[in-house]
RNA sequence: GCCUCUGUAGCUCAGUUGGUAGAGCAGGGGACUGAAAAUCCCCGUGUCGUUGGUUCGAUUCCGAUCGGAGGCA
């Protein structure tokens, strides 16, 4: 594989950076988000504008539908693919998003996600732990898959149901897989950025602006669309974006504008913090700094560090 | 000017029939392999407005005082 990612936090300017590796390598976006990848959210997903699609190709967005859904292992498959175009054409991918879970899905070779979920074994597993209790399901775990009912906390039940289907689904443990999954590192060929601010305060106030900025850009309207569609109290994806349901309590008439805005910015300051726990403690990451280097800077290092990744890797032309 | 209510964690508020206090939100930390912008776990000392009094002991009762809200003039 040839490329370079770009991952870290929410407001932290990893897509402008993006866009100028792809322009410098001559490479194109493969997007590494998870509701970027839906169609029909738009500013609140802080999309790249037409202009910036203009400047280089742009891939893997807009390639769901809201009401359907989307995995993280159906964007791995997906965005495979489109690497591998990509490389075919001798170009460079430039992978960019804030979603751990889908760059992982990239960046190892996950053993299992060839296996297709089961959505029938899933909702018996709900209805189970909704009738006898978290405790029960989490029970159920441990009697098949010890180190996995270790790992995951009893209250997860989300979790807790994922690692019992795919011990009813392969027969195999899921801690067995994983091991298996990681045991050979990240794949050779791809450079890793991330993107983080040193400073906690200028990082909030870069969220502050993106929030204002989408409000202005009409991020409003677009949430009516969506509430009026009924998409923001079905469990469907817009309805889990940060960016739409703070403005729900707003288009009931029940709360003001501003204090919507605000819960915005909460909502946003608190997922660039589960985004910064996830990325800090990767070891397949190099960590450029957005308040101590220069955009410039930043591109150097960056195209730097790719064609050091490129030696190394014997993936070369 | 008089009367009533109110002053407790960054915010909104509980509470202690007198033994120095607790929720939600905000905030902090963490986990994470097919919903991941999701899901889940852990973290609460704050002159209980100030000042006198009663009491073994007051944030809790009483007085005064300062701030806030409302009512009557």
């Amino acid at each position: 594989m040839r490329a370079v990612a770009v991952c870290g936090a929410t407001a932290t300017g990893k897509s402008k950076l993006a866009i100028r590796i792809a322009e410098t390598l001559n490479g194109e976006i493969v997007n590494c988000d998870s509701m970027q990848i839906y169609r029909g959210m738009e500013i609140g997903t802080a999309k790249p504008s037409p202009a910036d699609r203009a400047r280089v190709p742009h891939h893997m967005f807009d390639v769901a539908d809201i009401v359907d859904g989307y995995s993280a292992a159906e964007y791995g498959e997906a965005a495979r693919r489109v690497i591998d175009e990509i490389e075919s054409r001798g170009h460079v991918s430039v992978i960019c998003g804030g979603t751990g879970l889908y760059l992982d899905a990239v960046v190892y070779d996950n053993k299992y996600s060839v296996e297709d979920g089961d959505a029938t074994i899933r909702d018996e597993l709900y209805a189970y732990a909704a009738q006898n209790g978290a405790d029960a399901l989490h029970e159920r775990l441990a009697a098949v898959d010890k180190a996995s009912a270790d790992a995951i906390h009893k209250n997860n039940v989300r979790r807790v149901a994922r690692a019992l289907e795919i011990y009813i689904r392969t027969g195999r443990p899921k801690s067995e897989w994983d091991a298996e999954s990681r045991k050979d590192g990240i794949v050779p060929g791809i450079a890793v950025l991330g993107v983080r601010y040193r400073d906690r305060e200028r990082h909030r106030t870069a969220i502050r602006k993106r929030c204002e900025k989408m409000i202005k850009s009409g991020l409003v309207d677009e949430a009516r669309t969506l509430y009026e569609a009924g998409m923001l109290m079905n469990g469907s994806a817009a309805s889990q974006a940060i960016g739409y349901k703070e403005f729900v309590p707003y288009l009931r008439g029940e709360e003001t504008i501003d204090e919507a805005g605000d819960r915005l910015y909460y909502d946003t300051c608190r997922y660039a913090k589960r985004q910064a726990t996830w990325f800090y403690k990767k070891d397949y990451i190099k960590w450029l700094y957005a308040d101590e280097m220069s955009e410039d800077e930043m591109l150097a290092a960056a195209v730097e560090y790719y064609n050091e990744v490129v030696k190394t890797s014997g993936t070369a032309h």
